[in-house]
DNA sequence: CACGCGTGGGT
DNA sequence: TACCCAAGCGT
């Protein structure tokens, strides 16, 4: 239902006075959202009946800010290689990073590396469900950890990704899209419209990031398909445009993210340690490159030989 | 809390 | 073509 000034949760969701000037709240039904997903989700490997939970955490650090057609061949590897916590466990850094290959971000290979060895040796081999114990882990943070415990077992717990601030910024603050992040209010105002039963809850957290994902995205939203449109608060203000400060787009040609990527590409293609030489030839800028390899060396994603090559980690 | 961290596809 | 963006995390 639409309504004038009603405020979920009474948390203001414009602070700092970026408030729109929009007046519509709406509360939004979580069965539509439930009985949409089970209509409408898409197949994911990772969301076949017997993946493990192991498989889900698998998951949900590869898609930590890398698009799902990218991760699906990946994760399917891994799963067949590493079924197991303590498979990956026992595998070195050096053939976890070329397992990672180009997913991007590669020190999240090596948290969900160290990760996994916590799991083997602290939780018995058995990714933990419960939500402080698995934010305690390496690389899993305040969305991972509750997409696991919603998605790998099925309990009632607020997950929080862009999509679902999005969708929750635009159904039921009537916004044109979620400002900077307020992990608090967001987390409650998921909480809100999460119905009481774990297994039902869990099915309707998938579906709002399946929604945001699918149909209320951030360019083109496809509102005529949406199955809370008669509820949506942004419809109902006739779909302002978001006003509130934007994160500026990170820039990446000419940055060290670009030469650290340089680099480690030539390190993951090589079988056997390289001289300096080779890292040479991917960058012009001398001490740029040295600053970057000396970080690669720091972040533990290379290392030097006896002899003065680099290598990816043992 | 704002920022840095890879990569490549869509528009 | 240049942007814009994609299931965040750690510091």
């Amino acid at each position: 239902m639409v309504r004038q000034g009603y405020r979920p949760n009474g948390a203001d969701p414009w602070p700092g006075g970026a408030r729109p000037s929009c007046t519509i709240y709406a509360v939004i039904s979580a069965a539509l959202v439930h009985d949409w997903f089970v209509a409408n989700a898409r197949d994911l490997p990772w969301r076949r009946p017997g993946t493990t939970p192991w498989g889900v955490l698998v998951s949900e650090f590869m898609l930590q800010q890398t698009p799902v057609a990218r991760v699906a061949p990946v994760w399917e590897q891994w799963i067949a290689e590493w079924p197991r916590p303590s498979a990956l466990a026992a595998t070195s850094r050096a053939d976890v990073l070329r397992a990672w290959g180009k997913l991007g971000y590669p020190r999240r290979a090596l948290r969900l590396h160290e990760a996994a060895a916590a799991i083997a040796t602290r939780h018995g081999d058995v990714v933990p469900s419960d939500v402080a114990e698995l934010e305690a882990l390496p690389g899993v943070g305040t969305y991972t950890a509750r997409a696991v415990a919603a998605f790998a077992y099925g309990r009632r717990c607020p997950v929080v990704d862009t999509n679902v601030r999005r969708v929750v910024a635009r159904a039921v603050h009537g916004a044109g899209d979620a400002g900077p992040a307020r992990v608090k209010a967001d987390l409650a105002d998921v909480d809100a419209l999460l119905p009481q039963d774990d297994a039902t809850a869990a099915v309707v957290s998938a579906g709002l990031m399946e929604l945001g994902a699918l149909v209320c995205t951030a360019r083109s939203p496809r509102c005529g398909v949406c199955p809370i449109q008669a509820e949506c608060a942004w419809l109902a203000n006739g779909k302002p445009e978001y006003q509130g400060p934007r994160r500026p787009v990170q820039t990446f040609a000419g940055t060290d993210r670009q030469v650290r990527g340089r680099l480690l590409d030539v390190l993951r293609a090589a079988d056997a340690p390289v001289p300096r030489e080779a890292l040479d030839a991917v960058w012009d800028d001398a001490a740029q490159r040295d600053r970057c390899l000396l970080a690669l060396l720091e972040d533990g994603l290379a290392e030097q030989t006896d002899d003065g090559l680099f290598t990816l980690p043992a």
